[in-house]
DNA sequence: ACGAGACGGTCAAGTAGCTTGACCATATAG
DNA sequence: CTATATGGTCAAGCTACTTGACCGTCTCGT
């Protein structure tokens, strides 16, 4: 593989990667939420039991300090709750609240509504196929909001 | 496709588009250049002819100040020169200088290195087609640095 | 049992990299 | 030749992150 190849499969990754995510964001607004696109990545960890503040800073790849602001703006818009943890007196468990648990249910029909874009053109099981490369060759690094 | 399979894949298009750009980044600095990773991005619109700010603020989906600040950047640390633009007094050409040449080729000497990686894991073909659905899918949108 | 240190969380202050708004110089169209 | 659009910069402001300090709680070795 050329070198040159390389740096254009990391640049189709990021337009690929933005696009996407813009487009979740687009669709979770326009079904009445007001977000931004971490929310969503957040969510994906707070479902189904909740999770620390600790354990969704290494989900994103950020300072517990920067997901405990980001918890507070998700309480402050009611999508989150912070609750006593079971067994750790020291920890706080963050759950979603009906309200975020609706967000989340949007960001999936905006993210499956613009995947189907892709469906249309690339086929199903193509799509299928690239999802499963990307995990295998990035199982479950850090979701870094920027570069 | 289910709903929760279209987050799953933004979220591994984005932890692999992280991790590469991490990478890279981190292979261009142990190659003896110091920058960020936005460097590399607009390095490949600056060649061969060179670009203007304008249109770098369009490669990578930021204002034109914005882009105008990464120039400025660019010229302290050597990389890139402002030269009068051939027939509009207006705008003005920034072209690579030989040092930032020297950084694109270790940018791409990187990212080469870092995708090897991938294709020891999934084989030259599919690393290969994994590019060509990527950029079937978003041709050429802009590279933005951020959610 | 208890002290040392690790760990979860928050508060506070600082910063990088973007934005919007205003403005000038040049180009282009009517 | 005026009116408007375009390329570029300056200035100010903001957002989302960072580092550093700190408190309360857990855990482990003695």
């Amino acid at each position: 593989m050329e070198n040159s190849e390389a740096l254009a499969l990391t640049a189709a990754l990021l337009a690929a990667a933005g696009d996407l995510t813009r487009r979740i964001d687009d669709g979770v607004v326009a079904r009445g939420f007001d977000g931004r696109p971490a929310y969503g990545f957040a969510f994906t960890r707070l479902v189904p039991d909740g999770a620390t503040v600790t354990e969704l800073a290494n989900h994103l790849g950020v300072t517990k300090q920067a997901a405990s602001q980001l918890v507070d703006e998700l309480v402050r818009k009611g999508y989150v709750e912070r609750r006593a943890h079971p067994g750790d007196a020291r920890a706080r468990l963050v759950v979603l609240t009906e309200r975020g648990l609706a967000c989340t249910r949007a960001a999936e029909a905006a993210a499956a509504e613009a995947v189907q874009e892709w469906v249309e053109r690339l086929g199903e099981v193509e799509v299928r196929v690239l999802r499963d490369h990307l995990t295998r060759i990035a199982p479950c690094g850090p979701l870094r909001p920027a570069w």
